[in-house]
DNA sequence: CACACATATAAATACACATTCATATTATGT
DNA sequence: ACATAATATGAATGTGTATTTATATGTGTG
């Protein structure tokens, strides 16, 4: 139940550059928004998420909200994750030749 | 592009499901319809898809076409995201007092 | 208090995708 | 060659969810 909001809440490209941002330090929504291109609303969107699956953590700093990563397991995860899939890809395409 | 398809292909409970069974040895379909209790048809449209992304590989064997993963790396990295999720789960519910 | 800035939310839309149902393909044994 | 077993495929359906548009909430400042 849990492993699969966690998943859900990470196969989101967007999610994703959401989450490699502020994995790299504290960012405001603003940051976010000229970071990713997106629109402001998507981008607080998506931190709703993140923040339900407690992917990130947000504090209040004068009229700003700062978004941070809740644990530094996520970030590495997620470049495991890329390492696998190359790897996959690899396979896959050797495979193709057969 | 590529770590997207993996994890649109992982993010399916039902494909990890026949994921972790091949990752235990060879299977066949009709094996891997009875260890899941999902439809026939629904096995073999998740395993192609599975192949598709290179997660797993088959050949056949008489009647029988047996499938199994394509690296050990992707049943580790499963278990790597459950481990993940938990603490990312435990860190949320211990937020939630504050 | 009123205004501007920063962020969140709600409703509407569009689209991807899991599942089902029906049918096709491929192989084996007699 | 035929019947059956094993697997694959295609189309139809439903459901979830990302994105957009518009609006609301909250916060500091003059």
């Amino acid at each position: 139940m849990n492993e699969d909001s966690f998943l859900k809440c990470i196969v989101d490209s967007n999610r994703r550059r959401i989450l490699m941002f502020v994995g790299q330090g504290e960012k405001c929504v603003t940051e976010l928004v000229e970071l990713t291109g997106m629109e402001q609303s998507l981008v607080s969107h998506h931190l709703r998420s993140l923040r339900d699956c407690g992917l990130v953590r947000s504090r209040r700093h004068g009229k700003k909200i700062l978004y941070n990563t809740s644990s530094s397991d996520i970030v590495d995860l997620l470049s495991r994750i890329r390492e696998v899939a190359d790897s996959v890809k690899e396979l896959a395409e050797g495979r193709e030749c057969v």
